[in-house]
DNA sequence: CTTGACTCCGTACCTTGCTACGGAGTTTAG
DNA sequence: CTAAACTCCGTAGCAAGGTACGGAGTCAAG
């Protein structure tokens, strides 16, 4: 059983960080001694849990369902198919980023980079006007 | 000259973008009628050219600096610039996207789909252990 | 002249994930 | 025992880009 200060610096995120999640019910209250909270090591493990699936690019309310499936001792495909989903949505943001690159780089290709922007394709694009945009 | 109602239904916004809009000072407070606003055709143009460069991905500051660039009648060298940041700004996001999705691919990929989660690569990858991840 | 649509303004609220503040109580080392 | 370090709690603030509310004033048509 550890302190606030000793599970944050064990689990690596801050105190704030702790007391923000159980405000949110990410992670439970934890036991008491007079006034203090005391940490089992079970919560070093979530905060690091939560830690990692946000570097996967889950949010703290996916998050919160993926943990609800570790508690109810949910498979694999469960696991899987949240993951699935993630990977759909990455793929969809990869896809509009590309377009986007695509259109800025085909802008800039068509500018002369010299002159006032009134004569540049970047300015005609950003105004609405069509031609390469 | 146009009540704040008609530039926003022609520009394609809504009423109180154009107030907030104002409030930060990206388009300038227009001249009244008593107590009304009148909007000049000018105005229109400039929400649409907000619109239009918030869908290349310029945020409302990046966007001032645009709308700033076009006021000092500045050249096409400058707003390509801007755009070239954009376009490595996009292709940094693109690059770490790409990686996350082939991280959430191998995760699933090498996970059996069946059993419990405790068998699965995806939650060994989301508690930080090693392995495929 | 009335009615309904529109506009005025300031302020608060939304999302997400924290971070900061401040005054009080608690715990621990020396 | 004292002093430092830690923790408590609630509330407010940040970024970004708006959205919502509410009571009052204004404008145009009929």
């Amino acid at each position: 059983m550890r302190t606030i200060g000793a599970t944050a610096a064990e689990a690596g995120v801050h105190v704030e960080t702790i007391r923000y999640y159980e405000r949110i019910g990410l992670i439970p209250q934890p036991p008491r001694g007079r006034s203090y909270r005391h940490y089992p090591a079970e919560t070093v493990r979530a905060l690091r849990f939560i830690r990692q699936a946000q570097e996967f690019g889950f949010t703290l309310k996916e998050i919160a369902g993926l943990m609800a499936l570790e508690r109810d001792n949910a498979g694999c495909a469960e696991m899987c198919e949240r993951v699935d989903r993630k990977l759909a949505e990455v793929e969809r943001k990869i896809t509009a980023l590309t377009a986007l690159r695509n259109e800025l780089a085909r802008m800039v290709r068509h500018s002369p980079r010299r002159g006032r922007h009134t004569e540049c394709k970047v300015f005609d694009c950003l105004s609405g006007g069509g031609g390469v945009c």
